[in-house]
DNA sequence: CCATCTGTATTAATGTAATAATACAGCGAG
DNA sequence: CTCGCTGTATTATTACATTAATACAGATGG
C-alpha cells in the first residue's frame, strides 16, 4: 500500500482497510490482524492504526472483542452497502472533477476506457 | 468552493485555482485576484493563499509581476496540457479505486452514466 | 498457574498547518 | 510627490497529527 503525506495516515488506513473489507479480501467473520501487526505491515505507529480501526468499527465494518481481537462483520449486506457507497462517492467526486474542467460525459467515458485499457496492458501488477 | 478539513487548505486552493485556469474560467493572459482578495473570497489567511499561488506559479500556470499582480500564462498549450494531465490523473485514481473493490469496467461505466444523469437531473447548481 | 497476546489508555515530545499581525519594496494613479 | 495596491517576508501563537514509551485488564494456550 502507498502512504501519501498529503493526508493524515490514519485516514489513509481507514480507506485501505475499508477497501480490503468491501473487496472481500478480508471476508465476513474473519479475524483481522492485530493493531501491532498492522502497525508493522503499514510501517505506522500502533496508536495511529488504533485510531483508524476505531473508525472502521464506527462504520460498522468490524466488531471488537476486547481481549481477543477484531473481526469483519458477518453482516454481508452492510459490507455490500459500504461497497456501493464507496463506489458512488468515488464516482460523484470523479464526475465533479471532470465536469469542473468542462469535459462532457462521452469524453470522460472514452478517457476512462482508454486508461483502463492501458492499465490492463502494462498493468498495475507488472509495470 | 468547498473547504474540506481532511487536506491542507493550501493544497485545496492549488486544486481549485488549477481548475479555474484549466477550465478557462480564468482565461490565458488574464489578471487573477490578489492574494488578499482571494483570501477574503476563500475565507482563508493571505499566507495560506500565498503558499498555494507560489505552487501554481511553479506549475507554470501563472506568471508574477512582483508589484503588479499575477496573470494566467498566455501559453495555451501549457494550459491544455495541465488540463489533460489533470483528467488523466483523476481517471487513473478513479480506476484504481473501482478496480480495487472488484468492479469491472462495464459496471463502472454504467455507474458513471447513472450518476451523471442524476447530476443533470437535480443538478449540482440547483439541488 | 503463567506467559503471551489482545484492545485500550495515558503522557510526553516533535513537526507541521494555519492564523495573526506586521513590515518592506516597488509600481501606478491622482 | 503621495496614497493605495501589489507580492513577499518575518515572527509568534495555536491546534493537531504523529511518534514513542509505557501501562493495564482480560482472554487463551501451554
Amino acid at each position: 500500500m502507498r502512504i501519501d503525506d498529503s493526508r493524515p495516515i490514519w485516514a489513509q488506513l481507514v480507506d485501505e482497510v475499508r477497501r480490503l473489507i468491501t473487496s472481500g479480501e478480508w471476508p465476513p467473520g474473519g479475524k483481522i490482524p492485530s493493531v501491532r501487526e498492522l502497525a508493522l505491515e503499514f510501517g505506522a505507529n500502533p496508536n495511529t492504526v488504533q485510531k483508524a480501526l476505531v473508525e472502521i468499527d464506527r462504520l460498522g465494518l468490524t466488531t471488537t472483542e476486547r481481549t481477543v481481537g477484531r473481526f469483519v462483520t458477518t453482516d454481508r449486506e452492510a459490507v455490500a452497502a459500504a461497497r456501493s457507497a464507496l463506489a458512488e462517492t468515488s464516482a460523484d467526486g470523479f464526475i465533479d472533477a471532470m465536469a469542473g474542467i468542462g469535459l462532457e460525459p462521452s469524453e470522460v467515458i472514452s478517457l476512462l476506457e482508454q486508461r483502463w485499457a492501458q492499465r490492463a496492458a502494462h498493468g498495475k501488477d507488472v509495470p
